[in-house]
DNA sequence: TTCCAGGTGGCAT
DNA sequence: ATGCCACATGGA
């Protein structure tokens, strides 16, 4: 076993209250410090951000990690190969519109997280809000989930895999509280295991159309669903989620009906293109913040 | 109390 | 193909 220490590593575009607080995962708690302490790829970390004296870059420090877990999960987990400033250039000329939705969300990332785990993520996340899903994901990986490293206290379990999913039964969730979604989880589980997880698992290097015929194959899992699960963990930015929010920023933004999908996917093919998921999580983040600014009032 | 939440499955047209 | 509606749960 390698020894944990602290790594630090050069960034920009990148705020962890804009990444993990956008809607796109679960599983990353803030500190009293600041910092956030989360897992993925069964590896418990804290992560913060220092200011560097020349202002346009930060470092940002991944504590109880090591360099090879740097390299080969956080680098990609965090998409800090990507450059997003050459994109938020890119659409804040296209779109005026999206260009102050971006000032209010200049430091988020799009994450690439466990197929599995997105994919059990968001079909918990139907009909429900962000604070609930939280606690429903806990309880699942608490009850069910393999213990993956103590910090600052705090245990922390990973996602329970589909074989152990599939042998629950209704009545094995029910402590959970997954309301009527819990037999969704379960055929998920057991549809994935027809073919050992693989076409999930090589859904990541398939084109975004086999991926999203495959996802909406699966029980609990609609266009919605699946549009998640191929921008948050199958790097497929142009995958765009339309939910309430964006239905609500989409309507107040850009004047399309308020029931009308089609037009709002359309327009984002036209206006976003390769980016649509990315310029949609600004909106979706824009557009929560307008709310809760309201909310304050 | 009623409404709402990062919607979908099932059923009727 | 499209339009309703039920669905568990908990916070506002």
């Amino acid at each position: 076993m390698e020894l944990k220490s602290e790594a630090r590593i050069k960034v920009s575009t990148f705020d962890l209250v804009q990444i993990f607080d956008c809607g796109q995962c679960f599983r990353w708690e803030k500190e009293t410090d600041g910092s956030y302490t989360g897992i993925a790829y069964k590896k418990v970390v804290n992560m913060r951000v220092e200011t560097d004296e020349n202002e346009d870059m930060k470092t940002l420090c991944i504590e109880n990690t090591t360099p090879e877990d740097v390299k080969n999960v956080w680098t990609r987990y965090l998409d800090l190969s990507r450059d997003y400033e050459a994109i938020k250039g890119e659409l804040k000329q296209k779109d005026e519109i999206l260009s102050v939705a971006i000032s209010y969300g200049e430091g988020i990332r799009i994450l690439q997280q466990e197929p599995w785990e997105t994919v059990i993520s968001f079909i918990i996340s139907q009909n429900n809000n962000i604070p609930r899903i939280k606690k429903c994901i806990a309880n699942l990986c608490e009850a069910y989930g393999e213990f993956a490293g103590n910090y600052r206290g705090k245990s922390y379990y990973a996602m329970p895999g589909p074989e152990i999913m599939a042998k629950l039964t209704e009545a094995d969730l029910a402590p959970i509280k997954l309301g009527y979604r819990a037999k969704y989880l379960i055929e998920t589980a057991k549809s994935v295991l027809n073919d050992n997880g693989e076409t999930l698992i090589n859904s990541c290097n398939s084109s975004s159309e086999a991926a999203y015929e495959y996802l909406l194959s699966l029980c609990g899992i609609g266009p919605k669903v699946a549009h998640c699960i191929l921008l948050f963990s199958m790097g497929k930015m142009e995958s765009f989620p339309i939910d309430v929010w964006v239905k609500r920023v989409m309507n107040q933004l850009y004047n399309i009906p308020e029931k009308d999908a089609a037009a709002m996917k359309s327009y984002a093919q036209e206006a976003f293109g390769q980016y649509g998921g990315i310029a949609q999580q600004y909106l979706f983040y824009y557009i929560r913040k307008l709310e809760e600014e309201k909310g304050k009032s």
